[in-house]
Parts: structure tokens; sequence; C-alpha cells
DNA sequence: ATAAAGATACCGACTGGTCGGTATTTTTCT
DNA sequence: AGAAAAATACCGACCAGTCGGTATCTTTAT
């Protein structure tokens, strides 16, 4: 059976992402990654065709766990939802830990690179869609105001995507349960009815 | 005189800007810039110590030019000044065209890296305030409720990242100037009394 | 059952090139 | 002349990816 092949690929991915969070996606060599995942560079490209694709690997896995987060976060009415959801944020601050300069370079490098743009785009309209979605519903069940469920998405996304950047830089112990939380009031005020 | 120095230092910053901008940090080589700049490595090293060196000028550059159209754009009320400003993030965005990369890779950088660090986090703690300071005299002057000034600049300063950093990977053709707007609209009608 | 044949997984030295930075020499300016 | 500015040549480290070859497992044929 494939038993060890499989090992091997997790053992990659796992030191893979490793690196990547440690010194990002450039500064995180090849060698580096094999010698932390205990495999030589043979078997690292034996099973991928290139550096790019391992962190692709990496990307959509986590996209996976974003989308599972998400629909674990539904409440009856879409403001609970949403103040739900924010609450996630400083779970992913902290489990998401070293990774997310990680995904800041990626994005980065969707700018720039087709490939990697194209990877980037469509999941990124999806969550676009995705909110648009909630709003429209929130205006329907009558919690929010007749807003512009296309602008409205886009100022959430931007508020939780600006978040989490800053949580890249910010001082010491910011609290960011609290800061969440009361953001995410001050956004829900500007929706509600 | 030093004319001619001072000319060469200019042209090494506006090659490297160029370039920064095009290739993002790690990419643009020094030889790059030199070439764009049409002056040796010598002349470059002769004066800046290091290629970082280079680049926290050209962030300080960058910093005073928004300290400067952060006041161009004050208004009577603070609503208005605040809506006047979200009227510069699409002027940012077609001006600063593809410098947001570099300034992004920066921001990734100041996470790994304590000189940058350092030259990144006094500006944002400075813009924190800028803006708490900004919905404080919008409290007193009675436009907004009572909301915590420090997280109601969390989110004015995360939306406006959030936006910029969509306007990386957001399809073309989409309208700033409109999602600006609109979105700042929302986020008024969030903190309005 | 088992040996031969074939496929898959893996190894690690090596290539061709890049990079930031330095040491040395030449030019320019006063 | 002599100091500042600029040009050139060079260094050592590093890096993504390749390649010839080996080990290990699976399939096939007798």
């Amino acid at each position: 059976m494939q038993q060890r092949s499989e090992e091997t690929r997790a053992r990659i991915l796992g030191a893979a992402l490793k690196k990547f969070s440690g010194s990002g996606y450039d500064a995180a060599s090849v060698d580096d990654i094999c010698a932390e995942a205990g495999v030589s560079k043979g078997a690292f490209y034996h099973h991928f065709p290139s550096k790019q694709a391992v962190f692709l690997a990496i990307f959509e896995d986590w996209l996976s766990s974003v989308d599972r987060g998400l629909e674990l976060a539904r409440q009856p009415t879409i403001p609970d939802t949403l103040t739900n959801m924010s609450r996630m944020l400083p779970v992913i601050f902290t489990q998401a830990d070293g990774q997310l300069p990680m995904f800041l370079e990626f994005w980065l490098q969707a700018s720039r690179d087709e490939t990697i743009w194209k990877a980037t785009v469509a999941p990124y309209q999806r969550y676009l869609d995705y909110f648009a979605k909630l709003v429209k519903q929130g205006i329907t069940e009558g919690s929010f105001r007749r807003v512009d469920p296309q602008s409205a998405a886009q100022v959430i996304v931007s508020f939780a995507v600006g978040l989490l950047l800053q949580g890249l830089i910010a001082p010491r112990g910011t609290d960011w349960q609290k800061t969440a939380e009361q953001s995410m009031k001050i956004l829900m005020k500007g929706l509600a009815k």
C-alpha cells in the first residue's frame, strides 16, 4: 500500500506549514522544509511538482477549515450569526498563530503571480457572495435595514481582514476578544433597522 | 556643492520605489535598482548602508504624505471629516497603484524583523490614537453616540486597511469610489447618535 | 509459492544562477 | 592635492529544481 507514501506527504505538508509560518514563503527554503520533515529533497519533488504547489495545498486546507468554521457559527438570526463569527476572530488569532504572516504573504504573491491569483480570487469572491447572502437574509428577516448587500459584505470582509492584519503588528496584549466584539457591535448598529 | 550627490540619492530612491512596487521588496535586487537608477552598486552603498535602509526611507516619505492627506481632509464636523477621508481611499488605490503590495510586504516583514517592527508599530499607534481622538471629538460635538473611542478607531483603521487589501486582489473594474462611500455610510450610521 | 519484472518511493550530490554586501580602483569636485 | 562620489570586480552564502541511481513495495508468470 502507499501507507508510507502518504505519511511522507503529510510530513512534508506539516513541515512546510511550520517553516512557512516561521520564516515566510520566500525565506523558507525547500531544503529547510525537507530537513524539518526528515525527508530528502527527492522525496519532496516526488510528491509535489514545486514549492508553490505545496503552498497551494496548504492554502486549500485552510480554506476548508474556514468554511467549516463559518458554517458552525450559524445561528437562527443573522445578527446572532455575525456576532458569533466575530467571536471566532480571536480564536483564529491564537490558533493560526504564526500562520497569519504566511497567508498575508500568499495574498501578496496573488497580486503578482497569475497562478496564485486565480487560486485566491475565486474563494475571495465566494466569501463576498456568502456574506452578501447573509446580509440579504438579514434584511428579509427584518433585522437589517435595506442596505446594499454587496457593499455591506465588503464592509464586513474589509473589517475582518483589517482586524486580522492588525493582529500581526498589534502591540503586546491587545484584547482582541473585546475589540472584535465591540467592533462588530458598531458594525451591526450600522446595519440594524 | 554636493548637487550631483543629492541627485544620485534621489535617483536611487526613485528607482527603488519603482522596483519595489513592481516586484516587491525581496524580488527587487539591489542590482535591479541600480540599473534602473543608472547608477553603480558602489554609489548605492555609498548613499545607503543597506537595502533595508532605502526601504525605510521610502516608507517614512510615504507616512508623511499620508499625514498631510489626513490633515487636508479635515472638515468642520467629524462625520464630514471621515466621509472626506473615505473619499481619499480610491485616490490612494489609483495613485499608489502598484505601491500597495510593497507596503503590504513591508508590513509583513514588520512581523518578523525587529528593526522594521519598530518603524511600523509607532506610526500604527499614532494613527489609532489619531482616529480615537477624532471619534472622541465626534462624541463631544454631539455627532456620535458614546462609543468606546479606542474600539471605534480600531474599526475605522481595520476597515481602511481591509479595503486597501481587497484592492489588491479584487477583480478589476470594481467601483471603489462607490464601495468606499457606501461602506463609510454604514460605518457612520453605526457610530451616529 | 516464489521469483522475476515492473512500479513507486526515496536519496543526495550537483547545477546554474541570484543575491546582498565588500574591497579596490577610478573619476569628479573643490 | 585631497576628499568625496562613483564605478568595477569580486566574495561567500544560498536556493529551486534536476538527475542518476537505489531501496521498497506490488503485480505477474510460472
